[in-house]
DNA sequence: CATAATGATACTAATATGGTATCATTTAAA
DNA sequence: TTTAAATGATACCATATTAGTATCATTATG
């Protein structure tokens, strides 16, 4: 019932780090020296950032990477949805197939609140926040 | 992400079937016909829910389940946390050790306030709660 | 041209999920 | 007292997801 999956976990921290560094180009080394998370995995999960448009990359010599968006605009729903599909609490579904009484569920229409409400709190938690608020720390 | 596993799912639907038929026993044909459910995997469920004294069993012809509580008792986090244990949206460890950043962590603390409202909220449905309200459709 | 970086892609291991299958035990009723 | 209809206990199996590795190609810099 993980709302945060490794791969967003160790996602977010990089892009902390990333984004901290401003313009400067960070590269996996630098990260997983830092970051003590496993080097091969950290650079799957950069390339697919890169991929999504949240990183820009460079190769060669003193290559790696920056942040590809201003910090106030990466979410932690968008990182989550790149690593993990759209947030979905709740499918209640009977055998792949719609549930005819979904639309009539209470239980159905509960969790779909509940939903809402995370999404909306997730939606709240930005890069920018997190790093701002660590740095009064 | 999903808040309900599909054995969960189940016994909830098996739950309130049982529980609107208040004393009488109801076995795993009768829910299995009504609720077009896999009856082995069914059977497994309302075994642990006996075991776990949510329910009540009685073997032998005409055998079946009973309710074991009050229907007012028995909230979603209960049944949740019967089939995928203690609710816990966020570990946020590094390496199955606990994360040494873990008490000054910022997204650690927001993703705890951000579970102890659906734990809230899970804790506030409960069977009668569904039960309840279906009955005025 | 050597080297240090990423890009692309395929593979693998571990765990969780969603079940089945089998046999033992109990009990009501014929 | 036998039989059939139920659950109890347990072991097994199939699939999907998660959490990675491994390898080789490509690119940029000095
Ligand atoms: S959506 Fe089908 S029973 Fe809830
Ligand atoms: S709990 Fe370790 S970084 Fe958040």
């Amino acid at each position: 019932m993980k709302l945060i999956t490794r791969d967003t976990d160790y996602a977010i921290r990089a892009m902390c780090v990333i984004a901290k560094r401003k313009d400067k180009v960070v590269s996996v080394k630098d990260l997983t020296d830092y970051l003590k998370v496993p080097r091969p995995f950290l650079r799957k999960i950069l390339q697919i950032l890169n991929k999504r448009g949240l990183l820009k990359s460079y190769k060669g010599i003193g290559g790696g990477f920056t942040i590809a968006l201003s910090p106030k605009k990466i979410s932690l729903v968008k990182l989550i949805e790149v690593f993990q599909g759209p947030i979905r609490l709740s499918e209640h579904k009977l055998k792949k197939k719609i549930c005819p009484e979904a639309k009539i569920c209470l239980l159905k229409k509960r969790l779909d609140n509940i939903e809402k409400y995370v999404k909306a709190r997730l939606e709240a938690i930005t890069l920018e926040t997190l790093i701002e608020e660590a740095g009064r720390i």
